[in-house]
DNA sequence: ATGGCAAAAATTGCATACAGTTTGCCTCAG
DNA sequence: CTGAGGCAAACTGTATGCAATTTTTGCCAT
């Protein structure tokens, strides 16, 4: 059994790594229901390992936040409300606000150079509808912008936030014209960063979150309750 | 050995978590500089445990952020930069100032009034020249202006870096005058936000922070470098 | 003397085993 | 019929063992 197992996993990244992902999917996709127990054992036929990878794997996911423990007890969903999600859509408004506003007093020239360039080359993409490579771009752009903050425990914070916040923003770009708006709120951020103006880069930058955030609301709602 | 080893442990809390604070311990008070490697067994030896406990905890501490680790190779102490180390305080400024100006915007009555009450309670032992209790009602003070926010991830984010921080901040109370001060600066929060002025209570916050920043730092830089 | 290679020692990753705690069911008394 | 207590099954927490990988050490060739 052992030496079979060895060959199903054959080095796709450690046993751990991939359970972190297989038990992150079945909550995100619904198939654990928050509250839902998971207990180890279970786990452990179900993906043909033993307990110890499924332990630490739990651990992982309780340090993100997707499940609960408590002192012998089995882990369990944390439940993802509604209002738990609108918080962590505020908070990462809040911190892409920050981002920008401080990327606008310290990005370097260069910084300012690559992200113009980013965001001027995404144009072309807005207009062949191509929902797929801008989403690409969308990410690049962000990640510049918290990068640009030069402020390492602030860019954890929001690329952790944005991680956290992934399985929820998936089909945001579907809704009509989503794409130009995304543009252009992208325009005004980037302009004023050119400028230095650090708060309005940031009110554009809360603001921007905000529409994605009532964007793909609509879509979490909808899976949300049975 | 294990009967024993029962005994002395009697409920102070999992052997895991207890592990995570002596690692932790370790790593802060410079007895493993950054780099150096954690293996596992030296661990379990030293605290007299098996090495299962040991990975849980280092897997605990590479979640916090306080190691690195790879595949099949031991785990090492991150290297906290003092950059690093700026950059955290900054964003504890950044969140404080948040929860503080969405204290002011947000708290019920009975917040409001819980809050001031534990302020005016800590003015006596400002006078006594408590440290200790004056720490408790710090720390309850600062707890208070997070769930004031009423956004449970952006309470999260910030709890979470005060942890981290924590180990950085144990000696800020020894600075002469600090106490006082300290008191003098969560007035004015907290008069912000009994005024319910957003603005103000989160501007005061920030500054708060980055007084404490300050004062912590001096003590952080010391045993930095060896 | 130095660089590279190989084998052995050390260490990690996972599995299995055991002890202690919780949970739920069942029985028995009121 | 209901509730309390206890017992058993299930599950978590920790220890230990084994296979695989890394690292170190020592030897040989250049």
């Amino acid at each position: 059994m052992k030496l079979a197992r060895k060959r199903d996993i054959i080095r796709s990244g450690t046993t751990v790594e991939q359970l972190v992902r297989a038990i992150a999917d079945m909550i995100i996709t619904g198939e654990m229901r928050p509250g839902e127990r998971l207990d180890e054992i279970s786990l452990a036929n179900r993906f043909e390992v033993s307990r110890t990878p499924v332990r630490e794997a739990l651990g992982q996911l309780c340090a993100i936040g997707l499940v609960g423990r408590q002192p012998n007890k089995s882990a369990i969903v944390t439940n993802v409300t509604q209002q738990h999600l609108a918080s962590m859509f505020e908070a990462m408004a809040e911190l892409e606000g920050i981002c920008a506003r401080l990327s606008a007093e310290r990005m370097t020239v260069d910084e300012r150079r690559a992200l113009e360039a980013e965001h001027k080359a995404s144009a072309r993409l807005v207009h062949r509808g191509a929902e797929e490579e801008y989403e690409a771009h969308n990410t690049e752009f962000h990640t510049r912008l918290y990068r640009g903050a030069h402020s390492n425990h602030i860019t954890d914070l929001v690329s952790q936030t944005r991680a956290r916040l992934a399985p929820f923003r998936r089909a945001q770009f579907r809704i009509s014209g989503r794409l130009a708006k995304s543009y252009d709120e992208h325009d005004v951020i980037v302009t004023a960063i050119l400028r230095a103006d650090g708060a309005a880069a940031g009110q554009a930058a809360y603001a921007h979150v905000s529409f994605v955030s009532s964007a793909s609301a609509v879509f979490a709602s909808e899976p949300g309750k049975n």
